[in-house]
RNA sequence: GGAGCGGUAGCUCAGCCGGUAGAGCAGCGGACUUUUAAUCCGUUGGUCAUGAGUUCGAAUCUCAUCCGCUCCA
């Protein structure tokens, strides 16, 4: 390999501006270490002004308190003898005062030549600025890493969609916006963690690459294990293994991690995504229901502080209890020009399909055909919560059949600002109908059904040692926190989401 | 997979009925001891995403490709 082919490998890219600060850097090596680990801070930018900003600038003087932080400059405004920079830390920003007289003239004239996104570690005293604002009145500044790359720009900031992806950091650097976004998806799912153990649930890991996948209807990622020479797919779901756990008497367990499916990216599609499931024996779908309202409830207390707020836009009102609608209900109470009777017609739902889709109807069960025709022409207007109830049995392949309707399953999914945000059930504990209904998946996956069930005879074999009945729930948290943080795209919520090679 | 929009300086953007690239910020040099996107003076900086084509001449027109965004499937 020649040299420039490794150049080629090592350097992404190089410009004048990048060249110039090299050329700084190498001087500054010259004299010390520009990436010292010896400056210990003692403070947080937030925490100081929440103590001190109530001070005036005559108290202030009198009190002589000591800061010391560090930080990444973000603004500097140089004014002869003295200067102001702004430096953020991990909870915010604070000014520094730094002069002359107070650091000497070396370190004055080396700060003058400190760039914009140098990290500073700052020692001094606090005082006010005659405008008003708490400032460090530096007695000491040291360069702790230096930065070699320009930032953006200080007021536009960084607004390419793409950079902000592939670079993440730069986007938190600069953004407080997105910054946000994760410091409270990080809240909500703490907020649901703690809820769920206080209420004596276990957390729990179960495998992420699994021999067969399973626990939902969706093309899963194909890996390779050497040593075993066998393929393992990336789970689709935890769900199978987790009720596993609950036949091995563990009564109440959640997960949350991610799970992978291989379909098309969206702005509300990421091949890897995160999910909370967790599992209650002798519980139903109705508890699921109650659970799931209170779990998105917290959520919203913790990362908003109310339960009413905006989505893009639009009021979202989370308190009520939410609706809870049939697939039916649900479909005549948006849809007014459609009749209970055309409802249970399967010529009036094939045609209405067809006509919304403009593709060829595959089936002609009635319950399945409702459920079609409800994610065509009612999903998207459910905007404020709703649970929607009944799921055909024929798409609900792990669910408890309905005692009323042997047609339904005890099932309901939960959609918010049109989409589908959670999904929960009375688990089916019955071996033998189980094993029938995966039996029923292969059928169609050998019929070309891509996302069809595979057959899993361990499951089987758990539930016949008897598996308490339970219900189950899943939770979209990536949806969780798009609707909580306002975000359009789950991959303002996702810190590294998948993009196509630069 | 389809349609629309976009990719120009480190960043944010203008230029796009063809005539050889511009602003603000950042950078560099200078002035300035309480600034707030500091200000003022001076100044550097470009494979106009990539590749072909049309043309005397292409950032600009055409085609293809790559990447992104939005909508649809």
């Amino acid at each position: 390999m020649t040299e420039n082919m490794i150049n080629q490998t090592e350097v992404i890219d190089e410009n004048r501006l990048i060249a110039e600060r090299r050329q700084k850097l190498t001087k500054l090596r010259e004299e010390a270490n520009p990436y010292p680990n010896d400056f210990k801070p003692q403070d947080y930018s937030q925490p100081l002004h929440v103590a001190y900003d109530q001070f005036t600038k005559e108290e202030l003087a009198e009190k002589q308190i000591g800061a010391k932080v560090a930080g990444r400059m973000m603004l500097k405004r140089i004014m002869g003898k003295a200067s102001f920079a702004t430096l953020a830390d991990a909870k915010g920003r604070i000014q520094a005062y730094i002069s002359k007289e107070k650091i000497g003239e070396t370190a004055y004239d080396a700060f003058k030549h400190c760039d914009m996104g140098d990290i500073l570690g700052i020692t001094g005293t606090l005082m006010k600025t005659k405008t008003g604002e708490l400032s460090i009145d530096a007695t000491e500044v040291r360069l702790i890493s230096k930065n070699i790359r320009p930032l953006p720009e200080k007021f536009h900031g960084l607004s390419d969609m793409e950079q902000r992806y592939r670079q993440r950091y730069l986007d938190l650097i600069i953004n407080d916006t997105s910054r946000n976004v994760f410091i409270k998806r990080s809240q909500i799912i703490q907020t649901i963690r703690e809820a769920l153990v206080q209420q004596d649930y276990l957390e729990v890991e179960t495998p992420m690459m699994h021999p067969i996948p399973g626990g939902a209807t969706a093309k899963p990622f194909v890996t390779h294990h050497n040593a075993l020479d066998m393929p393992l797919y990336l789970r689709i779901a935890p769900e199978l293994y987790l009720k596993r756990l609950i036949v091995g008497g563990l009564n109440r367990v959640f997960e949350i991690n991610r799970s992978f499916r291989n379909e098309g990216l969206s702005a509300r599609h990421n091949p890897e995504f995160t999910m909370i499931e967790l599992y209650e024996s002798y519980a139903d779908y109705k508890r699921m229901m109650e659970i799931t309202e209170d779990l998105i409830r917290s959520s919203a207390i913790k990362a908003l502080g109310t339960l009413v707020f905006n989505y893009q836009g639009k009021e979202v009102n989370l308190e009520q209890a939410f609706d809870r609608l049939t697939i039916c209900e649900a479909i005549l109470k948006y849809n007014p020009q459609i009749s209970q009777e055309q409802l249970n017609d399967v010529n009036f739902l094939q045609t209405e399909l067809q006509r919304l889709t403009r593709k060829a109807v595959t089936t002609d069960s009635i319950p399945v055909l409702q459920l079609q025709l409800f994610e065509e022409n009612t999903e998207h207007l459910l905007w404020n919560p709703t649970f929607i109830l009944d799921h055909p049995l024929e798409t609900s392949p792990l669910a408890r059949q309905s005692d009323e309707n042997p047609q339904l399953t005890e099932r309901f999914e939960l959609f918010v600002v049109g989409r589908e945000l959670a999904n929960g059930y009375s688990e089916l504990n019955d071996p033998e109908d189980q094993a029938a209904r995966f039996k029923q998946q292969v059928a169609q996956k050998d019929a070309g059904d891509e996302e069809a069930m595979h057959y899993d005879a361990d499951y089987i074999r758990a539930l016949e040692y008897g598996m308490p009945p339970t219900g189950g729930l899943g939770i979209g948290i990536d949806r969780l926190v798009m609707l909580l943080t306002d975000s359009a795209s789950i991959r303002d919520v996702i810190l590294f989401p998948h993009m196509r090679p630069e």
